[in-house]
DNA sequence: TAAAAATACTCCATAGGTATTTTAT
DNA sequence: ATAAAATACCTATGGAGTATTTTTA
């Protein structure tokens, strides 16, 4: 019997539904029904009346009290370890993008070194494209990277949602402007990322199609290259939100938000197929998404 | 996590050793070893000190607790879901012989009647070889056979001896020996069992290899129609212990102890490997184990 | 050095996915 | 009529076995 059954069984009975427990769990509804049946036929009692809305039996709620329990029991296991051991024990190895790993993923380790002071998040900075080969190659526990698209073989799970602004220098025409479109860019000279950065072709897609054309003057590999370039060069350039703290002011630099849900870069984890979380990278990405939650109340999504 | 694999890591704990953890989990000690590697990865923990005898870190001892916390409401689920439940629910399929079926089985089922009065036990009275099939096509939870030998995909478990006794009229001559050795049968009449019966193939080996000749006079099917035979024509059979009763008295037959251990005749509980037991079905296949304990009291095993 | 645990490998049952059908409101 | 659950079917995986090597008292 797998724990995680009696995890979703207790949100189902939350929840009423086989699919919104499915979701919470990262499964298919079709699994989760099957789940459910082997959890009835093992323990030979129905649990669940499939009605609308699904509810439990008199034997469900009976079930639902020690599957709690058990659950709590299990629950508390990583704590009551962390105390237990002075020794330093446990590490979560993470891909991701310099972008992230330096701004995004840094803030979220050092809330996570506080809580779990015995835990080592090994960071491996790597391009998009080989975050993927290095989960499928087990030397991590996840990758954490933009765009996240679904492959064979991978789970894929979008956390948050990164706001991408436009800075220019505070003298220039569009630090005037509140909400800036698309198409005000006409015209204007960029500062862009080299090609091998996911944002750029996606920018690119967004910007052609607005038909705006792309005037790169200066070419980066950061955001803190950009925001120099922006501020000695005069041109404008995208910039995640979370790259910008209180140096901009410093350069003299103009954030300008964009009226387009599409500014919005999805950030995903990327976990193999499958495979054991070790209780600290499951640690770590409850972090991750909670981090996404908070975030949330201005934008769509 | 498998809720089986807390069992195992408690089993270490009580027993100190991996391959008696294995044994009472009907695994491998390559299979435990595997297991609690996996556990102590999963919680980032060295949870056990590979020492002899094998003892528990002091995370390990924390880990105890929770796992034991874990197991105890984890075990209370059937019993909590029997009182719940008013309706009658689940129910064990048992494939075995008659000879079985209708004696130890019984008695057996007796007693689980009362523990259990919800659980309706099907008992399918098939021959010997056909055990295994029902088991394979998945007809019933389990066989419950004599003789049983190990064959690919099944999981094969002796539960207990059933102690063959010579039966013969209160005025042969054998009545009058104690023991009574293989030799001492030259010359005699016997009552046989048909020849499907596995019990017959194996007594022929003995006899065959101790140079008694089988003198059959009659052939009968089951145990009853063999003592009725033992009275009437005065001859002498094999019988299960088991099987005889105070009506033994009655037809005036005395109940001969032969000498050798090979007249304990192992029976077996058969699965199919890797099905997920439903909890009825474990809970009757402890209780026929736990009849071979007590039992065991006199004979050698 | 001998008993016990770890490891290397192999295999197959099953968990879970996709696509589809059935059910219930 | 439609949203949700069940079912059919298929594939990949990891659990567990056998055989062997390594460890440690």
């Amino acid at each position: 019997m797998h724990i995680e059954t009696l995890k979703v069984f207790c949100d189902i009975a939350a929840t009423g539904s086989f699919s919104a427990a499915a979701e919470r769990n990262l499964l298919t509804q079709s699994a989760v029904s099957q789940k459910m049946r082997g959890l009835e036929k093992h323990f030979g009692v129905q649990l669940i009346d499939r009605g609308k809305p699904v509810s439990l039996t008199d034997e469900g709620r009976v079930f639902l009290k020690s599957a709690e329990r058990i659950l709590d029991a299990y629950g508390e296991i990583p704590e009551r370890l962390l105390k237990a051991s002075g020794v330093p024990r446990g590490e979560v190895r993470v891909a991701t993008v310099p972008n992230i790993g330096l701004y995004d993923l840094a803030e979220v380790r050092a809330g996570f070194a506080e809580k779990y002071p015995s835990l080592v998040v090994k960071t491996s900075y790597l391009a998009w494209e080989h975050g993927y080969e290095a989960v499928a190659e087990d030397q991590v526990d996840f990758a954490l990277v933009p765009y996240p698209e679904k492959r064979e073989g991978f789970t894929v799970e979008t956390v948050w949602h990164e706001k991408l602004v436009l800075v220019c220098p505070k003298t220039h025409r569009l630090a005037r402007h509140g909400v800036v479109n698309v198409r005000d860019l006409r015209g204007e000279r960029f500062v862009w990322y080299a090609a091998d950065r996911v944002s750029s072709v996606v920018l690119e897609e967004i910007l052609k199609k607005a038909n705006v054309d792309l005037d790169i003057v200066i070419q980066v590999r950061n955001p803190d290259a950009a925001k120099r370039a922006i501020a000695i060069e005069g041109v404008v350039g995208f910039l995640p939100e979370s790259s910008i703290h209180d140096e901009a002011q410093e350069l003299s630099l103009s954030v300008v938000e964009l009226s387009s849900a599409d500014f919005w870069l999805p950030i995903g984890i990327v976990r193999k197929k499958g495979a054991e979380m070790s209780l600290a990278a499951a640690e770590l990405i409850t972090v991750l998404r909670d981090r996404g939650e908070p975030v949330d109340a201005s934008g769509d999504k």
